[in-house]
RNA sequence: GCGAGUGUAGCACAAUGGAUAGUGUAGUGGCCUCCGAAGCCAUUGAUCCGGGUUCGACUCCCGGCACUCGCACCA
């Protein structure tokens, strides 16, 4: 008996099958296949029951005519029911349970089954894209953490990947700062901590243009300055970007995510022009009270609501750069889709660019590339208001994630005392920054989310934590009966018995359907719910059936377990960019 | 004003138009002589309001209410 990696689609592909012996040809009919819940079965087909719908049929006796139809082999592997107005259930019988876990033994097998329609494709993923001369504060952890969970979902659904920070490195804001920079700079401070020096200075620079219009002249001067290519201007603003990149560079490394490119703001400089000529040449771009904008008639906002690409005063702006930026990964990159993983409160200013470019490109007889906003919430605190600290100011991404590590480290001493000192660094390092990253994946993107260090960090429930505890666990079993868990002793195992056993392998087979869901809906909170019950599973199992023990076929057969639930685990905890530990 | 999003137990979150709306936390009651109790088992408790479509609605449509956000040159 051969069983294949993806059941959903095999379970499609049968279904259709025998629509066509019954004589349903038409493409209205859907096998519409869902995972069930367990107490129907497996699998369920609804697809009878809308269908029915449509041609005024009995919607049971077309199930019942469906499953008379289906191929001989799906009984061999499915206990096969009908329920209700026309439900039809698929249970896989323990055999076929074994022989799914028989087969797929590594994170190579699980990839095979995960191929959707990106796959071949070629994706840039913009993500994190902090501006320079500022730390990263909390506001910027959604992107950085969804970003990089929706990268290692494409990437391993089989699609060409290019990570790219469109970093904010160019802008008003530089003028200002070096105005301070020059007049303001605390060497000392400087030496210390360049990036809170410039930070602190672009604060300076911010309160005297607002105070003093002498220093709003002369920041606008140092502006115009830069733009025009003044080497001490120039240079002043490389030290900035290179001291910005390299704090980032920290938080990234914690959080598991390494660019591929980064091409802000100013590497589109000189591109803007070119997009500018276009626009206007093709009749998109018009003048309206000095700017240049463009207006989408058809739309009930934007016909009148402009798309501002130049600005009055003849400077570039988010949207010029944008524009620029899209014929760049058209043309250099030659990407089929752009995923930008920005705030939800830039709806606007998005749809304005898809339309834009998609208008832009028809008409310049390019190909249309797949634009997607990737939208997420605002991270709140306890008051349901954005997250602050107690005296106002956005909280630094690289506090949060040193408060996450003391906390874990904290807990991790607590539990694990006997543990050396420099172990418990180690694991409270991943417990900690883990914890962070499953907080936000785990809820659904859309929306806002409170931000709660007690239930974060609590390490119970639905947490990062819960899931580590279970790879530990499993790890230790290994660990214990002095079996290597990459060569599991598991040739003599039977099929399931024990309904704990039976529980987790239907979960363990579940693990295409959550990965397809979150790739193709580039949600990661689909991922996080399946590992978070896949671990549920599995320490029901572990509560209920010993693994080592003498009977040789019971202890092959529970190790089977182990081994696939610490890989289907490990796996996913690293889609979504999370490690994993030995113990903790 | 126009537009977008969100309203699910005390709190925080799930639910790709499907079957009895799931989970965590907090509460209550159990389980360590037994591979790790950061765990397991049991239990209390909810779809903003009013219509509609559907065999079936948290989900789709219409009308309210509440909150958040966006709307001419900051990104």
């Amino acid at each position: 008996m051969t069983v294949p990696f993806n059941i959903s689609h095999w379970l499609d592909s049968a279904l259709h099958d025998a629509a066509g012996r019954v004589g349903i040809t038409d493409s209205a009919f859907e096998p519409e296949i869902r995972v069930a819940d367990p107490a129907h079965g497996d699998y369920q087909a609804n697809g009878a029951l809308a269908y029915a719908k449509k041609q005024k049929q009995n919607p049971r006796a077309l199930a019942q005519q469906l499953v008379t139809n289906l191929s001989p082999d799906l009984g061999a592997v499915f206990d096969i029911s009908l329920a209700g107005p026309g439900f039809v259930n698929f249970r896989l019988k323990p055999d076929a349970l074994l022989s799914w876990l028989g087969a797929f033994d590594s994170e190579e097998h699980l990839r095979s089954g995960a191929a959707n329609a990106r796959t071949g494709q070629t994706w840039v993923v913009d993500y994190s894209s902090p501006n320079t001369a500022k730390q990263m504060h909390v506001g910027h952890l959604r992107s950085a953490v969804i970003g990089e969970a929706i990268c290692r979902l494409l990437a391993f659904s089989g699609a060409k990947v290019i990570r790219d920070n469109h970093i904010g490195d160019w802008g008003t804001q530089f003028g200002k700062l070096i105005w301070a920079y020059r007049r303001h700079l605390d060497p000392v401070k400087f030496a210390a901590d360049p990036l809170e020096e410039f930070e602190r200075l672009y604060k300076v620079g911010n309160a005297a243009a607002e105070t003093d219009p002498t220093a709003l002249a002369e920041a606008q001067q140092e502006l115009v300055k830069l733009q025009s290519g003044d080497p001490e201007n120039l240079a002043i603003w490389k030290k900035i970007n290179e001291v910005s990149l390299a704090a980032f560079q920290v938080i990234y490394d914690q959080l598991g995510i390494k660019f591929d490119v980064t091409l802000g703001e100013s590497f589109y400089n000189d591109k803007v022009e070119r997009v500018y000529r276009e626009l206007v040449d093709c009749g998109l771009a018009v003048e309206s009270q000095g700017a240049l904008v463009v207006f989408h008639p058809e739309h009930p906002r934007f016909a009148t609501q402009p798309f501002i690409i130049r600005k009055r005063d003849g400077a570039a702006n988010y949207a010029s750069s944008d524009l620029a930026t899209a014929l760049y990964r058209s043309e250099h990159f030659h990407a089929d889709g752009s995923a930008y993983v920005i705030d939800f409160r830039q709806g606007d200013h998005l749809q304005q660019l898809f339309l834009t470019v998609k208008k832009w490109f028809e008409r310049t007889h390019r190909p249309q590339p797949r634009l997607e906003h990737v939208d997420f919430g605002t991270v709140l605190g306890e008051n349901n208001k954005p997250l602050k600290t107690k005296s106002g100011d956005n909280i630094r991404l690289k506090d949060l994630l040193n408060e996450a590590r003391e906390r874990a480290f904290r807990l991790v001493t607590e539990r694990s005392a006997d543990f050396p000192e420099a172990e418990r660094r180690a694991i409270a390092d991943v417990v900690g920054v883990a914890s962070v990253q499953y907080a936000d994946l785990s809820q659904n993107r859309s929306t806002d989310y409170v931000f709660s260090w007690d239930k974060m960090i609590s390490l119970e429930g639905n947490t990062a934590a819960y899931l580590l505890y279970a790879v530990a666990r499993i790890r230790s079993i290994f660990r214990k009966a002095g079996l290597d868990p990459s060569s599991p002793p598991v040739a003599q195992a039977t099929s399931p018995e024990t309904s704990a056993e039976l529980g987790l392998a239907r979960k363990l087979v579940q693990f295409a359907d959550a990965v397809q869901l979150a790739t193709a809906q580039l949600r990661p909170h689909f991922l996080c719910l399946y590992l978070f019950e896949l671990a549920g599973e599995f320490s029901t199992f572990y509560a209920a059936d010993k693994v080592i023990v003498d009977d040789p076929a019971i202890r092959a057969r529970r190790l089977l377990l182990c081994h696939r639930t610490l890989i289907v685990l490990e796996t996913g905890l690293h889609l979504l960019g999370l490690r994993t530990l030995e113990r903790m």
